[in-house]
DNA sequence: TGTACATCAGTGAACGCGCGTTCACTGATGTAC
DNA sequence: TGTACATCAGTGAACGCGCGTTCACTGATGTAC
């Protein structure tokens, strides 16, 4: 048959998908560690028993709740820097750009992202195949980077940290794009990828309430500091 | 009478750590959202009942356990601060001596951490009474950066941010020592608070797993990169 | 110092609830011949 | 094209559990005179 599927695998897919949306729904309203089977199943009308037809267990809906929403925030990610990069824009124009996509997605999907980035779940144990999916932006940033550096687009930081760099070393020789001496770049990269995901999670929690009076023109600023620190400068420009 | 209490007054002042106490260990167990009255109660050999003649709800419970965690973590970060100060530290030094000790106590009480820090707790509202506290290292490290300032060892950054500063108006009123034309500075110096926060929650949350090699040197340089953001150069030393 | 009464701490039973998961079952869809 | 059997989806009842909170109670501690 090939792609075709019958009348049972159609009905299959998309009742997989109906769950996950509902129970992506109930996230909304009570967060993670309360998300119910029962209530899921509930809401879709169905006996609760029946969602073990199409998830062995609890922590297993859990589990692909948080690849998808990974795969969607990378897919976020990935489309507005495409569409920067398509639009010819300069290294700092196209970090601008995906930082910008990043905190939209949360903002719109506000439980997935505490899903992934908030308090581990307690008991929760994360399977492998988050990890790929969750690797997607900074390795995105990372590629942002080393074509900032071919084309000459970076300050050296005021102070070069000693070294070694304090990050993996399989990082360091799986991307290869950045020389040797570069590599201080690469932590420094990562440091901006925490300061991307910490200034929305405080947004997003609640830590800049009386604070903060503009969050969208605050998490702009910030994200420019960060690019600073990398030696990158980027010229501050509207939202598109 | 005055300080001198009875032995009823004793007792409850007494059971209400006990029952904090208590709390907080299970807090380590399963975490904030399946934190239990009854399984509180067990734990100290009381009746679940008891509970409330000490606290009206569990949620009464769960605010006292964060306003403890914002003091606990206030009074590590202000002794820290204090101590490297009579040391005759420079500001760059107890900055880094302050982020040390906020990291150190996160590790110690990851749960609490993750109380204060980690995705909001549904259904709970945070009173009031967690404002003041949460405030206090912010405020401490704007006093750092005040006498930074003072001491004329602030670089100017590379480029300033477009003014003004997104930042509540009373927050430069109140804090009074930032002269107009250094109220950036402010705004930088909260995204410091959210660089030192968000790396701590990076690695406790698993972030960077296969990334980092060694968590505390890393932390110590995306401190000084973080400092450098507001202009302040650290020199690298190793921990007392 | 002693008694009478008020306050408070802790008990034990109960209410009403929702949860994850299992299991034997019915009836519909798919497959092989 | 038609029949016989296998596969699968969904049902409904049940198991065993823990939860927050209320309430009438007993007995100890504190207070006023």
């Amino acid at each position: 048959m090939g792609a075709t599927l019958t009348a049972r695998e159609r009905a299959r897919a998309e009742l997989v998908t109906e769950i996950k949306d509902a129970a992506r729904r109930q996230l909304g309203e009570v967060g993670a560690p309360a998300l119910s089977l029962r209530a899921v199943a509930r809401d879709l009308g169905m006996v609760s028993s029946a969602i073990y037809r199409y998830f062995p267990s609890r922590d297993d809906l859990l589990s692909a709740l948080i690849v998808d929403a990974y795969d969607s925030l990378g897919d976020a990610a990935e489309r507005a820097e495409a569409k920067a990069r398509k639009a010819g824009a300069d290294p700092g124009a196209r970090w601008l750009a995906t930082c910008r996509a990043v905190r939209m997605w949360a903002l719109a999907n506000q439980h997935e992202f505490a899903l992934i980035f908030g308090s581990p779940v307690p008991g929760y144990r994360a399977p492998q195949d988050t990890v790929r999916p969750a690797a997607r932006i900074p390795l995105l940033m990372a590629d942002i980077l080393a074509e900032a550096v071919r084309d000459g687009l970076l300050h050296a930081p005021r102070r070069p940290l000693p070294r070694p760099p304090l990050i993996e070393p399989e990082l360091l020789s799986e991307q290869g794009p950045f020389p040797p001496e570069l590599r201080d770049l690469v932590e420094r990269s990562i440091t901006m990828w925490v300061a991307l995901i910490g200034t929305i999670t405080f947004e997003l929690f609640g830590h800049l309430h009386k604070t903060v009076t503009d969050y969208r023109g605050y998490f702009d600023r910030a994200m420019v500091v960060a690019a600073e620190a990398v030696g990158l400068d980027i010229d501050l420009v509207p939202p598109t």
